[in-house]
DNA sequence: CTGTTAGCGCCTTCAT
DNA sequence: ATGAAGGCGCTAACAG
């Protein structure tokens, strides 16, 4: 039937140990043997029970990596990125060592992070790398801590992307922290030194680290420029998505006819924010400037070319595959922070004046 | 250290037969020793071990799901829902039998594609969902046959989504298709009724099912106006990137001035054609009509707003997970063509006249 | 460098 | 409805 280690260690005339040894490779082996087996191998056609070597070994090549939603290309390009770092040595066509990098879309609920965290916990991952903004709730948190410090004591490797570092957890390899607050502020900045003042803002769901970053960054540029006041009425939040950036611009306009700048929580949000300051019958940048955030690839296509801030997801994504790896050393206590840069384009422009 | 089966049957005075079967809850258990066995577990916070159980049972409850580019909504639409029908009953917290749906990125590499395949036989996998187009160079196809057929007789279920059946392949559970083909041609007959007589088209990589089926249709419409002559020269291939759809767009300017449509194989090259075409000065649609294909979410934002063909990659990703599970039984024959709707919107109009 | 010997933790007949 | 026992296929000491 099934073609087990016994069978090739038969074939080959060795021991099911050398054969171990040649496939695992972490072990000396004289070369006419290892030939003689890997000859076997293929004959047989032989794979690897994946359990049962996990079994045994007390750890599995599995590597996990978490989203808030796979749809969406802020995900997507990070996740692309460490799966390259992962499974990147572009298969022997034996799938010898490798590891399975998989991603696991939580669809932003924190029930389902936690599902997917004890799932991969059963199968005794190698690593989860955990990726975009966290759920803030006391709640949530102490169960993260946990549940992490429970992968991290059964070896596997915990790294975060795109996520702030957890207190006082030490169960953490790594986190590389988007400066998203910074971000938020210089984009704020931009606008303010074109001249706007009254100047709206679709922030995300409530709770969440990416969400209260941005929007920190946002009122601290306004506070430093004197114009923290009115702050609270022109903050709508929703989503990540373009319906709500949508939906939230209109009601912004509602409240405040006088705006003469929206700033979203991402660029889609921004998308849908364009989409709404048009139906009105305003013009970007003319009347209303619009700005994002995460500088997507369909960013510098909108039109007009949306000014953004740009943040380096490829690159986080692929130091993450490599810090779960091992194939990387860790920042200096753990903690990264990685810069976000302003792109300024077409979408603002200087408030008509009058 | 780590807690076992057998600590939990000792807390909670049963055998560890007992605590498997409450576990798997396929046997009948009374409901007093359930309980107890429970609570155990709770206070152990005992986690299976799947490899072991995977070995014992020769089973695991792994479902792989392979996308081409995981950082292309395309395949985020349809992964995510089938893992939604897939690890979609919400945590219980304690995740007892639940499935674990991953996404594999190929990155479109024919070896990767196999590399995962294998790496899922390794690990026992109970499903294998592959989704979008495949390539079709006979070496592949035939490499890809066996392989499934070996997963398929190790017991995981095979089932495509967005992909057209393997010729003579009984390894495979279901297969969804979607009307490419149909869709294609329905969107070039689109263009001819609006009167454009010369239409370039940009076609996705060469030997892919979903490059060919679209671009077939695009030529039965012309053959059928009786215009296939120029559409080999007035065709220039490419990848599914928006980049490649502004440089495609560029070469069929250069190559033919008096174009006054360009299709696009997607939508993600649609807007790269739509950005070339403004560089060149040339106004949408008044100027040149452009079209894409799968109706992604930012089709609808873009300006002005892409004609596409709508394919639903939501329902389909879905039927997917289910058709994976088990839990809905196939079509007839194994196949279902998925039909694809014309979406005219505002970037198709009629060509200018003289 | 290679073979032998024990398990890894669970599921699954087979009894009871 | 529950317990006892064997083995799933592999790895990891330990010898040699």
């Amino acid at each position: 039937m099934t073609v087990t280690l016994a069978d090739v260690a038969a074939r080959a005339r060795v021991s099911p140990a050398t054969v171990s040894r040649v496939l695992n490779g972490n072990y000396p082996v004289a070369a006419a043997t290892r030939e003689r087996v890997l000859r076997a191998v293929d004959e047989l056609d032989y794979v690897l029970n994946g359990p049962a070597s996990s079994l045994a070994a007390a750890t599995s090549d599995l590597v996990g990596i978490l989203v808030n939603d796979i749809a969406d290309p802020f995900f997507g390009i990070m996740a692309g990125a460490a799966q390259t770092e992962i499974g990147g040595q572009e298969g022997t066509g034996r799938a010898g060592g490798e590891k399975l990098a998989v991603v696991c879309n939580t669809g932003g609920s924190p029930e389902r992070e936690l599902t997917y965290l004890t799932l991969l916990q059963r199968q005794r991952a190698a690593a989860v790398i955990l990726t975009g903004g966290a759920l803030e709730d006391p709640a949530h948190i102490a169960a993260m801590t946990a549940k992490l410090a429970k992968l991290a004591d059964a070896g596997t490797r915990v790294v975060l992307c795109g996520r702030p570092p957890l207190q006082g957890s030490d169960a953490i390899v790594a986190a590389l922290a988007f400066d998203n607050r910074g971000g938020g502020r210089r984009l704020t900045d931009h606008l303010l030194t074109l001249g706007h003042r009254r100047i709206g803002y679709v922030a995300g769901p409530v709770e969440r680290t990416t969400t209260r970053d941005r929007l920190e960054g946002h009122r601290a540029a306004l506070r430093d420029a004197g114009l923290d006041g009115a702050s609270e009425e022109l903050t709508v939040h929703g989503s990540y998505s373009r319906r709500s950036g949508y939906e939230a611009t209109l009601e912004l306009l509602r409240r405040a006819p006088d705006l003469t700048a929206v700033v979203a929580a991402n660029d889609t949000v921004a998308l849908g924010a364009c989409a709404a300051v048009r139906d009105q019958g305003l013009r970007i940048p003319a009347d209303i400037s619009v700005a994002g955030f995460d500088d997507l690839p369909f960013s510098v296509d909108a039109t007009p070319a949306l000014t953004t801030v740009r943040l380096p997801l490829f690159e986080a994504g692929a130091r993450a595959g490599r810090l779960a790896m091992g194939t990387e050393s860790p920042p200096p206590g753990g903690i990264a922070t990685i810069p976000a840069e302003l792109m300024a384009r077409a979408s603002t422009a200087p408030p008509r004046t009058g």
